[in-house]
RNA sequence: GCCCAGGUAGCUCAGUUGGUAGAGCAGCGGACUGAAAAUCCGCGUGUCGGUGGUUCGAUUCCGCCCCUGGGCA
């Protein structure tokens, strides 16, 4: 970062989870004068707060935060609701919360943010439960073959198991009337388009960030992660809303069911977290090859010299 | 010290009547446009403990050695 003569108008840094990016973008924020702006899809969600490693209440007291645990856990946020909400927030920084400083680690949202989403009415609340209710009703098969009939441009691009989009193409055709494919040719304006914006990957060697992310689930554990899912699942929430599938609660809530171990439930929401991390690299290698990568948050933050993955 | 059981993938194990081996879990690669910590696609990654012998050929049979359990002393 050092190597950069003059200020960017934004700092995006991404990195797989547990690799040190809040750490990296709180330095940068003290030491430039920023505002820290969450790019996380779980980090959002109020009630998780140690499940989610989200920044804790000291961090926050240090440099400006924004985006953390705004929407309950009851809610359904998304990468448009986010799109919305860093734009204006990064807006706020500029004017008078200094640098906007973006970390996360949910690649689809810095693409929206870079690359833009294109624009897409919001799908009636009724529609999206009947194709989630009919996802079960149907199976993935039949949806697909619903699919196939309704918009065979759609079927032909997705894989016919992948629920979760089959689902999304066919909210969208059903309620639009639009194929979710025409949709999404359309061209939107980034948020950041042609701006000096420093772009960071924090990427650590596999097997000490496999390490990292065993030690910061214990330590979840220690500092009250079981009580935290304790109360999530006081709220009585369907288990299928995003912040129920955060790593962890399905696993220790698990545990508090009486269904295993702890150490089965800890086991198994560490190998949720590694798999996690694996997928995120493959997202950094694809779309973020050419951005400044990092070993480590000393490095990213010293003005090191970046490698090339 | 003797007896028994076992040493095969990172782990737990299966198997080969002798033709260099396969499951689960873990792991690895990939896709990715509004629930993305999601969803989906693909891939066995191996001196079959070591060393001699028998054999055209040994992970498999035999000898010896090493290691790990259990038993007897």
């Amino acid at each position: 970062m050092a190597r950069h003569q003059v200020m960017p108008a934004a700092i995006l840094i991404a990195g797989p989870t547990a690799s040190g990016k809040s750490a990296a973008a709180l330095a940068l924020a003290e030491h430039l004068g920023g505002t820290v702006i969450n790019a996380d899809s779980m980090q959002v969600y109020r009630e998780l707060r140690l499940l989610t490693a989200r920044p804790t209440a000291a961090d926050e007291a240090r440099v400006p935060h924004r985006l953390y645990g705004l929407v309950s856990a009851s809610e359904v946020y998304s990468v448009g609701s986010w799109l919305g909400d860093a734009a204006r927030a990064i807006d706020e920084a500029r004017r008078g919360g200094g640098v906007p400083i973006l970390v996360g680690g949910t690649g689809l949202y810095f693409k929206a943010l870079l690359e833009g989403l294109a624009p897409i009415p919001d799908i009636p609340p009724e529609i999206r439960k009947t194709w989630r209710e009919r996802a079960f009703s149907l199976g993935t098969e039949g949806l697909y073959r619903e699919l196939e009939r309704r918009d065979p441009a759609m079927a032909a691009r997705l894989k016919p198991r992948d629920q979760q989009r089959l689902v999304r193409a066919l909210e969208v055709i059903d309620a639009t009337g639009v194929s979710l494919a025409e949709w999404q040719g359309n061209t939107a304006v980034p948020v950041l388009a042609g701006e000096a914006v420093a772009k960071l990957v924090i990427a650590p060697e596999r097997e000490p960030l496999y390490a990292a992310i065993g030690v910061r689930f214990d330590r979840m554990v220690e500092r009250g992660a079981l009580e935290e899912v304790e109360a999530l699942l006081e709220l009585g929430l369907d288990p299928g809303l995003p912040a129920m599938r955060a790593h962890g609660v399905r696993e220790l809530a698990a545990y508090l069911a009486g269904t295993c171990s702890l150490e089965e439930a800890v086991a198994k929401a560490k190998t949720e977290s590694r798999r996690y991390a694996k997928r995120q690299m493959t997202w950094l290698r694809r779309f973020m090859r050419d951005w400044e990568w990092f070993p480590d948050v000393r490095s990213a933050v010293c003005g090191a010299a970046p490698f090339t993955p």
